[in-house]
DNA sequence: CCGGTTTAGTAAATCGGTTTATCTAACTGC
DNA sequence: GCAGTTAGATAAACCGATTTACTAAACCGG
């Protein structure tokens, strides 16, 4: 492993390293062809390859954006990261995947390391409880996209789904089917994404001149999820629909209701808000909300990269519209 | 963004730059409280965080390995990934994920600017085309773990799964539940995992006596595969049973099958070789073959571990079981 | 043939750390 | 009181590229 370095590549072809550095990076207006050559036979015969830390170093540019995921086994995550990476190939940037797992302790470890690895811009689902690390990044003009969830800082570019109003669509549709008990189930209220679905399951039961029924409200972590879904489906009068309000919440209940023989469609409605590979193999009778993963990713590769570029807009917030199938 | 260096806290806490180095890497052996102290406080009051960059070049490590997948939208390798990731989270060392989409050339420019960024090792799901390079990381020591496919060159640390025998296993099912007529459906038989999944299907037909008829082979790329599936179920005999030799072929399968009004379990007896999220939500007529892919992850960071600290065994090819549910 | 421009190439500084060899002052013991 | 340690800190080389400023030779028109 005895690595050719640019000097080694310059004594070879009897140049000097700054001439070898002209020819890699293609300033050839003032390059004799005969020197090119040299220096094309050389990186050949010692088999040259540049080393890319070094270049960084003095352009302090990477070349590597990162990506804070809050959970990396979520269908959605990965769709974004796969938009956001091939957005980013057409410019030869290359994007890091980190898994936050929804731990802020993990999140703020992941940003100051890729922040030490000095990538280019940062692309986060941000666990929204880092507010100081957030704002020093903005104020340091560092190039920053929010993506799924918005935090309490404005000034950062953020792109995310219309979660209020299309869980609202959902409950008017479980409504307009007939359905008066009508149950949300959710992961514990952290982040934005939640806390705007319940607010959307609320508005929708209210303006149709129902009661929120505070029991029919299930919130819990997925390991007390199954509890508390007993707790609901013994309660006198059990709900006919459920709106589940991620992957995770439906998963967990999928088990559950094939312990308890209770079937999709005919004893229960189901909504699920989230994107679920084979989807389509699934039973007919349950509705996802599919947010747009691909064009999100996309938007907040371009948004990043005009960051990076310095091509700064004002900040903005981009919310896409999910679709219910 | 005026980045703090290393020469600025030095200079705020009136030592030198050798000084704060040491202080940063806790070699503390010959260093007064009080300078400890004041280094301390200058780092706090500048802000100060480190390039990893300059250190990488100086210490010729990265503290980066890659993960090259030959498909990223394939389930199996996300889990695999995700071990991986997770298993070198303890060690401080970060996952690059690149994705190859079967393509070698692509491949290559990955495996070449990831070496470039000089990442301290590499796993691969090779394509299986770029033998020479292969070669050459080999010769040189780097290094390097092929995950899911085997390789021409044996001289690598290898960790697939036991893609015959289970295959085969699989088949013998469908022959004891009274199939005659299995059906294989795959993608172009380009790497080992293909090959070796349409070899345990043809011996665990002729061991069983029936003869292996060459019109029941489905062979070719996704887009081709419905027509073939076509010509498939418009043969005089009509196959019983289907083997899909991965989940992308399932993906197909599936929209097919609706189409045509054929039902799963009923028409069709079918057996999918791959992890599929939400399986368990799926008709429960169908099998899975599950690859064990967190351990498989798992290992193979295990092995690429001992390669970067260079605690090299002899390179082995490593076979895990896969199970059918 | 001479001053100015163009062409081709290079020396040296730089990026921000790590590491090695060295230095000084205080401390030992005899 | 002096050689030998030792604790504490530093200067300078180094990692492998890029980049700036500079030089030397060729060229060119009047």
């Amino acid at each position: 492993m005895e690595r050719v370095t640019m000097a080694d590549v310059a004594r070879e072809a009897g140049v000097s390293k700054s001439t070898v550095s002209q020819y890699l990076n293609k300033r050839y207006e003032y390059m004799g062809e005969k020197t090119k050559q040299k220096i094309e036979e050389a990186i050949e015969t010692l088999g040259y390859q540049p080393n890319f830390l070094a270049r960084s170093l003095k352009q302090k540019r990477t070349s590597l954006i990162g990506i804070i995921v809050a959970n990396i086994t979520h269908y959605f995550s990965t769709e974004v990261s796969r938009a956001i990476e091939d957005f980013f190939h057409q410019y030869d940037l290359q994007a890091i995947v980190c898994n936050a797992d929804d731990d802020p302790e993990k999140e703020k470890k992941y940003i100051e390391m890729l922040r030490a690895k000095q990538v280019d811009g940062l692309i986060i689902f941000p666990t929204g409880k880092n507010n100081a690390l957030y704002e020093s990044m903005v104020k340091q003009n560092y190039p920053v996209v929010f993506v799924d969830r918005k935090v309490e800082n404005r000034d950062v570019y953020t792109v995310i789904t219309d979660n209020t109003e299309s869980t609202y669509k959902a409950i008017q549709y479980f409504i307009k089917k007939g359905h008066q008990n009508i149950a949300f189930a959710v992961q514990p209220l952290t982040v934005s994404t939640r806390i705007d679905r319940l607010e959307g399951y609320k508005k929708a039961l209210t303006d149709a001149g129902l009661e929120v029924n505070p029991d029919f409200i299930v919130e819990g972590s997925i390991a007390e999820m199954k509890g508390k879904l007993e707790q609901l489906f013994s309660l006198d009068v059990k709900p006919t629909a459920l709106f589940a309000a991620n992957d995770r919440v439906f998963i967990t209940l999928g088990e559950f209701i094939k312990e308890k023989g209770i079937k999709f469609g005919e004893d229960l409605d189901v909504v699920v808000f989230d994107n679920i590979p084979f989807s389509q193999m699934l039973e007919t009778s349950l509705s996802f909300i599919i947010q747009p993963a691909a064009e999100m990713g996309r938007k907040a590769a371009e948004l990043l990269y005009q960051q990076i570029q310095k091509e700064n807009q004002e900040p903005e917030v981009f919310v896409f519209p999910s679709k219910m199938m």
